[in-house]
DNA sequence: GCCGTTTTCGGCCCGACTGTTTTCAGTCG
């Protein structure tokens, strides 16, 4: 059992502790247990293999030992047991918005009701609003929860969030009343995946800005109205939330809203340590909790809250407690890629395969938008569901590529299509096209497509063979995850990161919103073995050249600086590049 | 259940909003 598994299961018997009514402090410890297990990096089992797991924080003599028990024989009689003793049911009401652990206990301990069907039905009936505790806008709330749950998710893909942000930001930008604005939470970080939409204004007006923001066109329905709070479900049916703070305290609300929870932590305790309280008010020299004006540090933005900690400024995608604090503490956070650096996209597919737009479309295009390069890698012949291109095609179209080129260069434009394929990796590895017409292509990209179900063993077997092939330049989507969709192929990364470290291979980093794949955790390990990175859109269609922007956000993430992704070099020097692999 | 250079016991980040209360519990972030 890896860490991923086994941290699953620490956190489902903290949501189980939580339903039998444990002590909540409990619960956090099975979290933090889980989190810590997480952020370890070499593989659980080795490290539990060679008795190594004591001393890591958050894990004391009993989670050690239940840890032991699940990595060494892939069970847990604890867990079994706490999992035997509470309808399965339950689990699932719980993602019910407004319904947590302690009114799903009474619903269960006082109408029998343990699954959503069971709590629907009750609702219907009239009986949740007899309760104590509970009334009819308890009820009405849990039965509008689970339509709502029938008809949306509960989690959204980056790129849809982003535009009904931007839209909003842009709005509240306009009005009179708002000094400052900005996103916040997981989509201000950056995550591959987010749950709502956090926005945090400051304002001498908060009850205009209120409603001017819950009458946006985006917004479906508002959930709560308060004085300086609001919660609505915008297009899409996401949730968004809106902060409204006086300018002073801003940027504390800024960062306190942006995280994430784990980095709040820290912050907090920074505070706690110099003598200092902090919180979405301020910084305050106080020992107690406050929002005393008169106690609070002066902090224009949230710079100042870092350096006042002791801290250099650490950029929203790496408020993870992913290592940010050691590093800021130093002086030591690398100059972060901007989504500007990035000069072309070298995987990307056109009307030859699956792709929406002609050539010369994405020609014009990706020119306008002012890249220097975008190559057109399009599916070789295995993957026909994709009208992957025979070899003849492919011929065909380095000549289109060229005539293209050719033209371009006549009119003395510097862009440039390049040419390449995303090659299938088959079953043992080996790949769709011989090397000899790999060799005429400027960028070959190898993926898997197919065999998804093969043992991790086989899969990372089959990546490694073609990254040792010297006329692959970079391996595509490394796990084949469609986030909110598949999970991942099995395969294990740092092996295959560890082979294209020795090869010299890049690994692309696909910024498609539903991919994001590679994922942001394993970049700082591939860093540190100098595998290069590049951001690509994968693009089928014109708008996707978009998808620079979120896979910056998603390197950035990734602790990426614009040295370690190569698709921020100049044609020049990326042409040296695609040839040096090829002299190895 | 975890943790400790004041502590091996008694803390653990904490505030806004809602609904059901008649001063507060539950949920959420």
């Amino acid at each position: 059992m890896d860490k991923d598994q086994v941290a699953d299961i620490l956190l489902e018997i903290g949501v189980l502790l939580e339903l039998k009514g444990e002590n909540p402090f409990k619960t956090r410890a099975y979290q933090n247990g889980a989190r810590a297990l997480e952020a370890l990096s070499e593989p659980l089992e080795k490290i539990v293999a060679e008795d190594r797991l004591k001393g890591t924080p958050g894990i004391g003599d009993a989670l050690l030992q239940k840890i032991t028990e699940l990595v060494t024989t892939g069970r847990l009689a604890y867990y079994e047991e706490l999992k035997a003793s509470l309808p399965a049911g339950l689990m699932e009401m719980l993602e019910v918005p407004g319904l947590g652990p302690k009114k799903a206990k009474v619903l269960f301990e006082k109408l029998k009701v343990a699954s959503i069907a069971e709590l629907k039905t009750a609702c219907e009936a009239g009986l949740v609003a007899e309760l104590a505790g509970f009334g009819e806008k308890t009820q009405a709330k849990l039965l509008e929860g689970i339509k709502f749950k029938e008809q949306y998710a509960t989690r959204h893909h980056l790129g849809r969030a982003v535009i009904v942000a931007e839209g909003i930001i842009e709005a509240l930008r306009e009005h009179p009343s708002v000094t400052r604005c900005s996103t916040a939470g997981s989509l201000r970080r950056s995550k591959e995946v987010i749950g709502d939409i956090d926005f945090v204004v400051s304002s001498k007006e908060p009850a205009e800005v209120i409603e001017y923001f819950v009458r946006q066109p985006s917004v479906l329905n508002v959930i709560a109205q308060g004085g300086t709070k609001a919660s609505v479900i915008v297009q899409g049916g996401i949730q968004a939330d809106l902060r409204v703070v006086t300018d002073q305290e801003y940027p504390f609300a800024l960062a306190y809203f942006t995280g994430s929870k784990e980095h709040n932590i820290v912050m907090r305790q920074r505070a706690i340590a110099r003598g200092l309280r902090l919180n979405e008010y301020g910084l305050f020299r106080a020992s107690e909790e406050t929002r005393d004006p008169t106690l609070r540090e002066a902090c224009q933005d949230e710079a100042a809250i870092y350096e006042r900690l002791g801290l250099t400024y650490v950029p929203p995608e790496l408020r993870e407690d992913h290592g940010e604090f050691v590093a800021a503490e130093k002086g030591e956070l690398p100059r972060l890629l901007e989504w500007t650096d990035l000069r072309g996209s070298l995987h990307n597919h056109s009307n030859w395969s699956d792709g929406r737009q002609t050539l010369d479309e994405i020609a014009v295009t990706m020119m306008d938008l002012g890249l220097d390069y975008w190559a057109v890698t399009d599916h070789s012949k295995s993957s026909f569901q994709a009208h992957g291109l025979s070899p003849e095609r492919v011929i065909e179209q380095l000549a289109a590529v060229a005539e293209i080129n050719k033209r371009l260069a006549g009119e003395g434009e510097e862009f440039r299509l390049l040419t390449g394929s995303e090659v299938d990796i088959l079953t043992e590895g080996e790949l769709d096209f011989d090397d000899d017409l790999l060799a005429k292509l400027d960028v070959v990209v190898a993926s898997i497509h197919q065999g998804f179900t093969a043992s991790e063993a086989e899969t990372t077997r089959r990546l490694i063979r073609a990254a040792e092939n010297r006329y692959v330049h970079m391996l595509g989507h490394l796990t084949g995850r469609l986030l909110l969709e598949r999970e991942p192929y099995k395969v294990n990364q740092h092996a295959v990161i560890d082979a294209c470290a020795a090869t010299g291979t890049w690994i692309e980093l696909n910024a498609s919103p539903y991919r994001f794949d590679m994922d942001w955790r394993l970049w700082q390990y591939a860093k540190e073995k100098g595998v290069k990175c590049v951001v690509n859109c994968d693009a089928h269609r014109a708008e996707h050249a978009g998808f620079l922007k979120l896979g910056a956000g998603i390197a950035r993430k990734g602790w990426l600086t614009k040295q370690d992704v190569v698709n921020t070099m100049g044609l020049p020097a990326l042409r040296k590049a695609l040839a040096a692999k090829r002299s190895n």
